[in-house]
RNA sequence: CCGUCCUUAGCUCAAUUGGAUAGAGUAUCAGAUUCCGAUUCUGACGGUUGCAGGUUCGAUUCCUGUAGGACGGGCCA
């Protein structure tokens, strides 16, 4: 159920870092002598590296504390002594042409890198593989289903499922940037008595096929409130309900014929806001898709011996693995919330034959997903591994969590559509009369950047953080925002449209450290997706971006571009901006965002 | 009672998974930009990382305890 916590080896991806390990790793196998068990592998020490905090102590550094141990000596003799080896023998250890200076520092050996081999080697990357500069191949030949959203129907969508829609989608890309084939499946909670509730509630209130028809989820939704109100009152109605439920569960026409209406509004409802997002699914098998498939599931429980019969319930059993037991039928016999995951999960299996089985939902699930996952390992499947929970924190109003059946929902639609009034607001505001774009221009730019701005806010943070929603800070839009990022863009395509030279990115010169800064920078998306990918964060893309719009636009601010001292260095710096261009572009297409080339 | 997660600047959050002087945004104050797009940029202010121990060269990070908050814990999903 954990996703794996060990050090990331980037040791197959950045060329650079892997040349430095092998001459680390030659040095430290001399020094030592070759039978040490100890010593750090290639591997091991590609992954050490890391990065100056201040740019002007180096490009890359290597920590020597955990040599320390090995050498038995202090961190700082140990790094100078590797230093002292790396010039002393040139031949075999040091691609002396790559490397300009090393120097050590407080146990650390600092590597300044040689401009022509560094930034040529990065810019090549990013100029070769544009819009795919990022990208791995860790993934190739694996499928992963991640299944996320996952609303109930017959409710339009509230803000509290931006969330998981937005958290799943950026994985889904994030994984697809790495090579996956994946399957996104939107598991619609279709099935159960709040169905019964709905259709209850429609014959008793409304009736009337046309107004559902044309007022559509909020109609519904409408409904379903009242319901649980005059429910309050008269417990009569939840014995309609419940019977409702029944008549759906034995195929009869009437419910059976208003239930699936309700599907086909509601799906469509989802889609519409799905599509304004920018958001896609494989598969909306929903519960009611497993209804005649978990038979099985508890036939083979009890052929396999798992189930127990407890307090008149069947349960597993899981006092062995410090976990409440897992309820499997109850005393009725119904089938209960677990049995239909493991049933869906076999299911997913058989059909997608996944690598991995992604579950984003919200943190509260936990025990369930542990309890469930468990009872499919003790089922005998190996694949149980594979199944992997993805929690992330609580969304608040008002210091209450959300829930339709109080009616205090905030709806998705109003927060999206009130995002793009504000930006076509401000736009207004800022260039009045504008006549550069069309209207049609304006409204489209208006949406991208509302959208993605609401998107960007869900997604800059670590997924497990509960977040209060309220409405200003939902839609605000300064600082370290979705807005900063898009325009940030923008003004780098602005340049590059102005220009009318070729763009020789082969032929470049730093003058600064600003510039030497975005390289620095660049060279790191392809580890930052690895890591966004290994710990299912979208946020890691998010502050990528925020890091790289950062440092170019304090570039922009201090130095000319058109109208650099030269052309060799007005070159240089069009070359950066179309690589900073590919690199926010990939990173904002990772997080679901889109581009707009004006604002 | 048991379990999981969270706690870092006034506020919202980072911190390369145990590393160098704990960083951004926001708010407040002071500035820059005759110019490639002012939703920009530069400063200043702001910290006993909830508290107490422990592990070691080194802890915001790991362990134990403790306080506060959120959420779970057999017939809901």
């Amino acid at each position: 159920m954990e996703y794996r916590k060990e050090k990331l080896s980037l040791f197959m991806i950045c060329d650079i870092k892997k040349i430095i390990a092998e001459a680390l790793y030659n040095i430290i196998k001399k020094t030592t002598g070759e039978t040490r068990q100890d010593n750090l592998s290639k591997e091991e020490i590609a992954g050490m590296i890391e990065y100056p905090p201040d740019i002007n102590m180096g490009d890359l550094a290597f920590p020597c504390f955990r040599l320390s141990k090995i050498f038995r000596k202090s961190p700082n003799v140990i790094a100078e002594t590797i230093a002292g080896e790396f010039t002393r023998d040139v031949e075999d250890a040091v691609p002396y042409n790559k490397i300009k200076n090393i120097s050590c520092a407080g146990g650390y050996i600092n590597f300044t890198l040689n401009d022509k081999y560094y930034i040529q080697n990065i810019l090549n990357d990013i100029f070769e593989q544009k819009d795919k500069y990022g990208s791995s191949n860790i993934g190739d030949g694996k499928t992963a289903v991640i299944d996320y959203s996952s609303p109930n129907m017959s409710k339009p969508l509230g803000v509290a499922h931006m969330r998981p829609t937005n958290i799943g989608n950026s994985i889904k890309k994030i994984h697809q940037f790495c090579g996956y084939k994946m399957i996104a499946i939107n598991y619609i909670g279709d099935w159960g008595t709040p169905q019964g509730k709905i259709l209850a509630a429609y014959k008793l209130w409304c009736n009337d096929m046309t107004e559902i028809e044309e007022k559509g989820v909020y109609k519904l939704l409408d409904l379903y409130v009242n319901f649980g109100v005059e429910a309050e009152k008269d417990e009569r109605l939840n014995d309609m309900a419940r019977s409702w439920f029944v008549k759906l569960e034995q195929g009869d026409e009437e419910a059976v014929g208003l239930w699936k209406k309700f599907m086909g509004i509601s799906v469509a409802e989802i889609k519409r806001i799905y599509n304004i997002m920018g958001i896609e699914f494989d598969s909306y098998d929903g519960e009611s898709f497993f209804e005649d498939k978990m038979d099985a599931v508890v036939e083979e429980l009890k052929e396999k011996n798992i189930l127990k019969l407890d307090q008149g319930a069947q349960i597993v059993d899981l006092s062995e693995y410090n976990m409440p037991p897992c309820l499997i039928l109850k005393t009725d016999g119904a089938t209960l919330y677990p049995t239909r995951d493991i049933a869906s999960a076999i299911y997913r299996k058989k059909t997608y034959n996944f690598d991995k089985n992604i579950y984003v939902n919200d943190m509260r699930q936990n025990l369930h997903f542990a309890q469930w996952i468990k009872v499919t390992e003790l089922m005998g499947y190996d694949w149980a591994n594979n199944c992997i929970n993805i929690p992330f924190g609580l969304m608040n109003f008002g210091g209450q969590v959300m829930a339709t059946r109080k009616g205090n929902t905030q709806l998705l639609d109003d927060l999206l559509k009130m995002a793009v009034e504000k930006v076509e607001t401000i736009m207004e505001e800022k260039n009045p009369g504008d006549e550069t774009l069309s209207k049609e221009e304006k409204k489209e730019i208006a949406k991208k950047v509302g959208i993605g701005a609401v998107m960007f806010g869900d997604l800059v943070n670590s997924r497990i953080k509960d977040v209060n929603f309220n409405w200003e800070e939902a839609l605000n839009f300064n600082g370290n925002s979705g807005p900063y990022v898009q325009y940030t863009y923008a003004r780098a395509c602005s340049v590059l449209e102005k220009n009318d030279t070729d763009i020789d990115y082969k032929n470049i010169v730093i003058t600064n450290n600003l510039e030497r800064e975005i390289i620095k920078l660049l060279s790191q998306l392809p580890e930052k997706v690895l890591i966004a990918e290994r710990e299912y964060e979208p946020s890691v893309i998010c502050r990528y971006l925020l890091d790289i719009c950062a440092v170019f636009n304090r570039f922009y601010h201090d130095c000319s571009i058109l109208k650099a001292e030269s052309a060799e260095i007005k070159n240089s710096r069009l070359a950066l901006c179309e690589a900073v261009k590919y690199a926010i572009g990939n990173g904002l297409w990772l997080i679901g965002l889109e581009k707009t080339n004006k604002v």
